[in-house]
DNA sequence: GGTTTCGGATAAGATATACTTAAGTGAGAT
DNA sequence: ATCTCACTTAAGTATATCTTATCCGAAACC
């Protein structure tokens, strides 16, 4: 009848024959004899001086200690397996689990990943492409892209990207768009997945900036940005377009950017991993990769004149 | 490197070492010898393939895979632990834990605790009087008496109390104050802790059920029920007064209710405990005996008209 | 600068724990 | 009535776990 914990391999017996309702089907799951378990759930019963399970002739019931037992067992033997998983990955230097926007992965992360792929072979890459924040440790993810502004306590953060966004159409549309006023007569697509920026980084903003008094036009919407770039490649309208997502079709003349003018946020791309994660190998490989590829960037058009969507808040 | 989970007392043995810090004082708390406790986080690494202490000379630190595995190691070991104890708890027949709300507690039930205390003398009770709605598992409550509408679903719930409410006040009082009219010159104590209640069944509700013109006075406002009583049963003012916190005072004389009328709920004190618990010796002695003593509040005054405070909603 | 002390590692033997095989039991199924 | 299934019991065995005893290295102390 002691107060402290019974013995874990019985816990572990207990937990798997009451999920399973079946000593033999859990015997079987834990690579034992049936007997083994039934001796383990009868020493278990024993520490606790009442029975765990109501034992039917064709099967076995739980009785009120079971119940009350239960969850609280497969919550703790799952927390275990799931803190073990955990440690077994900070072990292993052959996977890395990335996560990212759908946007950035597309336009970004996707075109340049064969270049990451030959130079590093031994690491086996894995995506989780959604705008769903995840959690390291429940997730099993290394990596996380994410945009934003602060970084949170206790991880390792990075700004990877500065980002700015002018509108950006294909050259045969230019050709009919001389200036920012012009814009008012033109197609002007609109994405969603950066309305919970504050201030917001939209159209609204970056006429502002350019001094242009009519409010943009309504227009397409797209829930992500990726799509309404590849709207802008097809000649289908004129995209606030972000340099990250851009730079590629900037680079080979599929868009062009005629005006100098570009919004920055205070949100950036951010390189984003457990504190200490940052020299496991894979990990350290990835950041040096992205830096090198980042470094790229920056370096295209560095003299553009940026104003920050903050101050032009209407 | 099996990804199966790893011996459990070896993994406890870690916990308790990350813990304190410290082998020797996690040998201590797990009543084995420093040896012993080296041997299984050696024998923890070897299955993990990686270390999870880095040895300094008079301590040790967690290597990034012990940190990985420390807080979801505590998780589960704290869910088992309490998984445990709750289910101990069911065999335990000798002690009974209740919650209630403080006014309930100080108007109903410790003043008749003593009786149940006679009639139970080998059952220890424990009260936990508070607002805050418990857990069952977390807390190790095993009975709960609350003043609501719903039953949650996987509970066991039985209303006690038909509860009404009207003006009550000393006798003295009383003589100043004929017809409910006389209400608008008498102080009014009001109470904050039935507030969340909709309709609300406050001064308010009454005088409407009343028919009287006005609306009722400001007046002193107390947090908790049980305090308008005692203000009102040291003659300081008019408290719209409940059944159950007021039977005894009403009883003897201390307090007299002058008007007919009374204010009902829809949401009545109930007996709550988990789905089961309610065989338990000592938990169906405890519902036994509030019946018993409900029953005869029940018979108080049977023919008071009754409003309900959803009927007179403003 | 030498000695002590503290915290942990290692080795060998002892013991308790957990597992297997084999035989047994009772109630529903056939 | 017999079979079969799911769990139990018993005996023997393997394995994991613990203890005692000894060792080691660095910080603390004199």
């Amino acid at each position: 009848m002691s107060d402290r914990l019974p013995p874990l391999t019985a816990l572990r017996a207990f937990e798997a024959a009451a999920r399973h309702m079946s000593f033999a089907k859990a015997a079987g799951e834990l690579n034992v004899t049936p007997a083994a378990l039934s001796f383990q759930i009868k020493s278990l019963e024993e520490h606790l001086g009442q029975p765990l399970f109501r034992r039917l002739n064709r099967a076995v019931e739980l009785t009120e200690a079971g119940r009350a037992l239960l969850p609280g067992a497969t919550e703790g033997f799952g927390a275990l397996a799931q803190a073990w998983r955990a440690a077994r990955r900070v072990g292993d230097v052959t996977t890395l689990t990335v996560t990212a926007g759908p946007a950035f992965t597309a336009k970004w992360l996707a075109p340049r990943l064969f270049g990451f792929a030959q130079a590093h072979p031994e690491i086996e890459l894995r995506f989780s492409a959604t705008l769903r924040l995840l959690d390291f440790e429940r997730d099993e993810i290394d990596v996380a892209i994410r945009f934003g502004k602060a970084a949170d306590e206790g991880l390792y953060s990075r700004t990877i990207i500065d980002e700015w966004m002018t509108p950006m159409m294909t050259p045969e549309l230019a050709e009919t768009i001389a200036t920012p006023q012009d814009l008012a007569r033109a197609v002007l697509l609109h994405q969603d997945d950066t309305v919970f920026l504050t201030p917001p980084a939209d159209w609204g903003a970056w006429f502002r900036a350019a001094g242009l008094g009519a409010a943009p036009k309504g227009g397409p919407r797209f829930s992500q940005a990726d799509h309404a770039v590849d709207a802008a490649l097809a000649g289908g309208g004129v995209v606030l377009g972000r340099l990250s997502l851009t730079y590629g079709a900037l680079h080979d003349g599929a868009l062009v950017a005629p005006f100098p003018l570009a919004l920055t946020t205070d949100a950036q791309y951010r390189f984003v991993c457990p504190k200490g994660a940052e020299d496991r190998p894979q990990v350290r490989a990835f950041l040096d990769w992205i830096l090198e590829q980042t470094a790229e960037m920056a370096d295209y058009d560095p003299d553009r004149p940026l104003v920050n969507a903050a101050d032009v808040a209407p």
